[in-house]
RNA sequence: GUGGGUGUAGCUCAGUUGGUUAGAGUGCCGGGUUGUGGCCCCGGAGGCCGAGGGUUCAAAUCCCUUCACUCACCCCA
């Protein structure tokens, strides 16, 4: 018989893989809740319309990335492909609004996009999803990119690069959009094949384009920043100087867009040099409507999305190895009684809470000290036939090669005062 | 959706112009004289050579198809 295997783009992640992954995801807890955010658990299936409206109709996770289809051939349910629309689904939906004036949550899990898998890019990927509901001042932009940056800096990474930018609001962006549809249109002779095509979906995209004759004729085009209004460039250059308060490094990014049309003035990104193409580990940004086309109040927000793949990538298998401690003490045992009588301490140390670990198969001494060693034990208890009739172990220290005899009556308390 | 690369032991990979029972390292199990780990030495288990079809006296090796993985485009976390 064949074995079923997973499905194309969905991983199964491993130990000691999923030993980074609790390290991740215990330190976002750890540092999200220093910041006053709370958790938040919503579901994998939506409504599909909820991401229509939110993320927007033209775009390519809408277009063409969802798993999308039909419940019982009557309501269009989709694995929801990021986590913001579904946060202020909910926000909106329990009238949090109306219950606090700041509201600060996260939430972390899976989502789901159907891409061509590559490296860093999974058909089910998992975020760490931020939002700050309710403010729309500068200085919230830049805690919520301390909070960030503080989080990766727990988690030890380097070589991290924070790019911001300002995409304007719906005062000012339109005029932009204009002037570089106008500039484009002008040229669109030269432009490669995939440009013309973001001519009519997202005109700012191409501002990516590797392609070097586009890249000559983007250089040449207006910027985004020349476009903001008042309000804009005064809400960005305060964000930027709450930034350097804290010394936090940044680069200005004009040509940085993003991928869904909710954003809006402050949009952040961090990437990285080690994953390949998907350098982004990291993105994010302010919403000032998104609240309001989902039929909510009129109330602003901003948020980042973290790869946790991409971010677990970055972490080396050696630090990752670090993370998982062996046990305190293997029980190597010879003969029957001996068994038997380690069976019931090891697991009674358990219950106190202490790392124990035995082989219930009665093999050689030898094999039994290979696996002790192999497992990284600080303690190993040598329990044989001649032990048990003279009343004692052997407890051996590992590291230092040494052994003690011990009582078998203060056994437990002996290991107990041990984990110490 | 479009290209390129790769599929051989649990893992990392060799496998010469097609030619006997398909190899190594690592991991696993056992052993190296009485009941003691790491280093070293010896032995063992473990492979429908991704799948299907074709060429041939003979295919892991050549051809076709297909699937999977992978990298890049695209997109994004």
């Amino acid at each position: 018989m064949e074995i079923i295997t997973a499905v194309r783009g969905f991983k199964d992640i491993l130990p000691p893989e999923t030993d980074k992954w609790r390290h991740i995801e215990e330190t976002a807890h750890k540092v999200f809740c220093v910041f006053g955010f709370r958790e938040i658990r919503i579901p994998l299936l939506e409504k599909t319309e909820l991401f229509c409206r939110g993320i927007g109709e033209s775009t390519d996770i809408v277009e063409k990335e969802m798993y999308t289809f039909l419940d019982r051939g009557e309501e269009s349910l989709t694995l929801r492909p990021e986590a913001t629309a579904s946060v202020i689904r909910a926000y909106l939906e329990h009238n949090l609004h109306a219950a606090e004036s700041v509201t600060k949550l996260y939430t972390i899990g899976p989502m789901f996009r159907r891409e061509r898998p590559q490296k860093g890019r999974y058909r089910q990927f998992h975020q760490i999803d931020a939002e700050i509901l309710g403010p729309d001042d500068p200085r919230t932009d830049a805690e919520l990119i301390l909070m960030l940056l503080h989080f990766l800096e727990k988690l030890g990474l380097r070589k991290l690069t924070l790019e911001i930018n300002s995409l304007g609001c719906a005062a000012c962006r339109p005029a932009f959009r204009e002037a570089i549809l106008s500039f484009l249109r002008g040229r669109e002779e030269e432009l490669c094949g995939d440009c013309r095509r973001r001519l009519v979906t997202n005109p700012l995209r191409v501002f990516d384009c590797k392609v070097e004759t586009c890249a000559a004729i983007i250089s040449q085009a207006p910027l985004l920043p020349d476009f903001l209004c008042a309000g804009c460039r005064d809400h960005f250059e305060k964000v930027q100087a709450s930034l350097r308060l804290f010394d936090i490094p940044f680069k200005l990014n004009a040509k940085m867009v993003r991928g869904l049309d909710y954003y809006t003035r402050t949009t952040f990104e961090v990437t990285t040099e080690f994953l390949g193409a998907q350098n982004a580990v990291v993105g994010g940004g302010r919403y000032d409507h998104l609240v309001r086309d989902l039929g909510g109040p009129d109330i602003s927000g901003i948020g980042f999305a973290i790869g946790i793949e991409r971010l677990a990538a970055m972490i080396p298998e050696a630090d990752a190895d670090a993370l998982l401690p062996g046990p305190l003490l293997f029980i190597a045992t010879l003969g029957e009684a001996a068994l038997e009588k380690a069976f019931f301490l090891c697991n009674g140390l358990r219950m106190k809470g202490i790392h124990v670990e035995m082989d219930h198969a009665g093999r050689s001494l030898k094999s039994q000290m290979k696996r002790a060693d192999k497992l990284k034990s600080a303690y190993t208890l040598i329990l044989g036939e001649r032990e048990i009739t003279e009343n004692k172990a052997l407890l051996r220290n590992m590291l230092s090669s040494t052994q003690t005899e011990v009582g078998l009556d203060s056994l437990e308390e002996t290991i107990t005062e041990l984990a110490r």
